[in-house]
DNA sequence: CTGAAAGCGCTAACAT
DNA sequence: ATGTTAGCGCTTTCAG
C-alpha cells in the first residue's frame, strides 16, 4: 500500500520533504516538489489521516449528543452546528442517547480517548455536576442554562418566554389553560421551568392541566383525548412543540370539536399551514453559536432571544 | 500525560499486559489485572483511539453525504443509518454538499485518507461513473438506482411508484395534472423518472405542467401561484414532498380556492394532519439497509417496496 | 533546501 | 502468563 515512505523512495527524497509538500510548507525546491507531486498522482496516494491526527493530537471532529434523530428540535440545532462546522473544516458526528445517562457518559469518555475534540449537548441525561467533571477532557457545550456550573452554554431564557405566554393568555381572559411537556420535570429543565411559570402566573397547581411524554403528533392526539374529555373545556393549550400542537388540532378536527387556542414551539412549517401561534427559539443560531464555543474552548454562557410568532387561527 | 507506557510502569508490567486488559484479552492473571485496573483508575487513563485506529487500520466511522440538513428526506435516511450504526458501534458523520460536486468529491477523498470507512450517498452530485472510480477506497452506497455501475445501492422502484400514481389519476378521470420536482431532470435521477412516467402515462409533454426547484413549504406556495394562475385549472398535483404539498394546500386555503387533489411524498405527520395521499418510500429502512451494506462491503443492489398511503381530503 | 531520526500511543507477533 | 520489539504512517525537531 502507498504510504509516505513509498512516495519518498520513488521520488528520490526523504519523507520529510514529502511531508513538506503535503502540508504546503516552504523550503522545498520547485523541481523536487513537482517530482513528488507527480509520484503522488501516479501512486494515487493520500496521506493517512489517522496517523496525522495521532501525531497532531486533534481530530477536528466534534460530537453532537441528541436523544434521538427525527426530532425537529434537535434537527434544527444540528443544522446550525453542521453549517458552522463545515465552514471551519470540522466534521460532526451524531451521538444518539435515547435519553440514557450511561450512553451519554460513554460519549464523554470519547472526549478522553480523543476521538472527539468537543461535545455539544442538545439535551442531557446526566447531572450538570457530572458533566462538569468531564469538561477537563474537552469542551462540552450545553444548550440549556448551566447555572453556576462551569459549563459553557448557549440557550434562551425559557422562563421569560413561558411567563410571557402564560401572562398574555391570562390577560386575554383564558381560564382553562392546558400544557404539554415531554420528559418529566425531574429530568428536564425546560419542563420544570414550564411548569413553574404556569403555576406562578395562574396561581394554581399544574396537576390536572398537563399531559406528559409528548413529542410527536401522535402524542398530541393522545393529549387531546385528555384535554377534550367531558367537562374539561380547555380553552388554550400551550404545547412543547408544533407537532404536538398539530396532533391536538387534528384530533379536534376529526372529532368536530371547537379548536382551542394552540401555542406551538419551534416555528415549523406546519404552524404556518395550520396558522397557530408558536415560539421560535432560533435553534439553528443556537447550534451555530454552540459550535463556535466548542472550538474556541472559552467558558462563556450566552443567552439568545426568542420570538413569539403570533398567528390568528382561521375561521 | 497518561499513556499506556505510564500505566505499565506504575503497575510494574509491560505495555502488552496493559493492552491485554484494555482489550479484554485472555492470559493475564487476575492479580495483575486488578493492579492494572487500579492504576488506570488512579491515572484516569483512557486509551487514545487515534493510535488504536491507526494500528488497526479502521475508523469505525461512516459518513452520510447529504445536500443539506433540515430536509425530511435525508433526515429519515439518516435516522435509519444512525440507529443501525449505533447498534454496531459505528459513529456516523454528516457530510453536507449543498449539491456541489467538488465538495462531494472531497468526501470521496476522505475514504482514501481512511478518515471514513464507508460512505452512504443519500443524493449525489457526481456521475455514477465518477463515483464508481472511488469505490476501491471503501464502500460507497447509493440511495438510488446505480444501473450497470458496480456501486451497491438500496432504493425503491420510483418508476413503478410514479407510474402507479399517474395511472390511477388518469383512470379516475383527472385531466389536468401538475407535478413538482426539486432538482432538474438533468441532475436528479428521480426527477427524470418522475417526468418520464408522467409523459408516458398521459402521452403529453410535461412542460407547462411542472414547477421545478421545489423543496420547502414556501416553494409549494410558489408552485401553487403558478398552478392556480387564471384558466389553468389543475385538478391534481403530484408533489415531490409533503411540505411542498402543504404549501400548495396553504396557498389554496389562503386564497379561498378549491383544493386540488394533492399527492405528497414521505408520509410525514403533516400529510396526516392535512389528510392528503402520500407515498411512503420507507426511507428509514433504506438508511438502515444502506448501513448494513456499507459495513458488509458486499456488492449488492436492493430494491425496497413503497407504500401509497391513500387519504381522502376532508370536506 | 534537505534529510536522519525521534517520537505520537497503541497492537500483535514472537519469544520466553 | 508475561515481556520485547517491531511496526502503523505521519510530523517535526535538529543537524547539515
Amino acid at each position: 500500500m502507498a504510504n509516505i515512505k513509498e512516495v519518498a523512495r520513488l521520488s528520490n527524497c526523504s519523507v520529510t520533504t514529502v511531508s513538506r509538500v503535503l502540508n504546503n510548507h516552504p523550503h522545498v525546491s520547485e523541481e523536487k516538489k513537482q517530482r513528488i507531486l507527480a509520484v503522488i498522482k501516479q501512486l494515487d496516494y493520500a496521506p493517512n489521516s489517522q496517523a496525522r491526527d495521532l501525531v497532531l493530537g486533534a481530530s477536528k471532529n466534534i460530537g453532537v449528543v441528541i436523544p434521538n434523530v427525527n426530532h425537529s428540535y434537535f434537527e434544527k440545532i444540528i443544522s446550525g452546528v453542521i453549517e458552522s462546522a463545515f465552514e471551519k473544516g470540522y466534521a460532526v458526528t451524531l451521538l444518539p442517547t435515547n435519553y440514557e445517562a450511561e450512553i451519554e457518559k460513554s460519549y464523554f469518555e470519547q472526549l478522553k480517548t480523543k476521538r472527539l475534540d468537543a461535545l455539544i449537548l442538545t439535551s442531557k441525561s446526566n447531572s450538570l455536576a457530572e458533566i462538569e467533571r468531564y469538561t477537563k477532557y474537552g469542551s462540552i457545550i450545553c444548550c440549556e442554562d448551566t447555572q453556576h456550573y462551569k459549563i459553557p452554554s448557549v440557550c434562551v431564557n425559557r422562563r421569560k418566554a413561558y411567563t410571557e405566554i402564560f401572562e398574555s393568555l391570562k390577560t386575554a381572559g383564558y381560564k382553562r389553560v392546558g400544557v404539554t411537556i415531554n420528559r418529566s420535570e425531574e429530568l428536564s429543565a425546560s419542563s420544570k421551568i414550564n411548569i413553574e411559570s404556569y403555576e406562578q402566573v395562574f396561581g394554581i397547581p399544574i396537576e390536572g392541566n398537563i399531559v406528559r411524554n409528548c413529542s410527536t403528533m401522535e402524542d398530541g392526539k393522545r393529549a387531546a383525548s385528555y384535554f377534550f374529555e367531558d367537562g374539561k373545556e380547555f380553552e388554550a393549550i400551550v404545547t412543547n412543540g408544533d407537532y404536538v400542537a398539530s396532533g391536538i388540532y387534528k384530533y379536534a378536527k376529526d372529532h368536530h370539536l371547537k379548536q382551542p387556542l394552540l401555542i406551538g414551539q419551534e416555528n415549523l412549517a406546519i404552524s404556518d399551514v395550520l396558522s397557530f401561534t408558536t415560539v421560535d427559539f432560533h435553534l439553528k443560531e443556537i447550534g451555530s453559536e454552540a459550535f463556535q464555543l466548542a472550538v474556541s474552548g472559552e467558558m462563556a454562557k450566552k443567552v439568545f432571544p426568542y420570538s413569539i410568532i403570533k398567528r390568528l387561527a382561521e375561521e
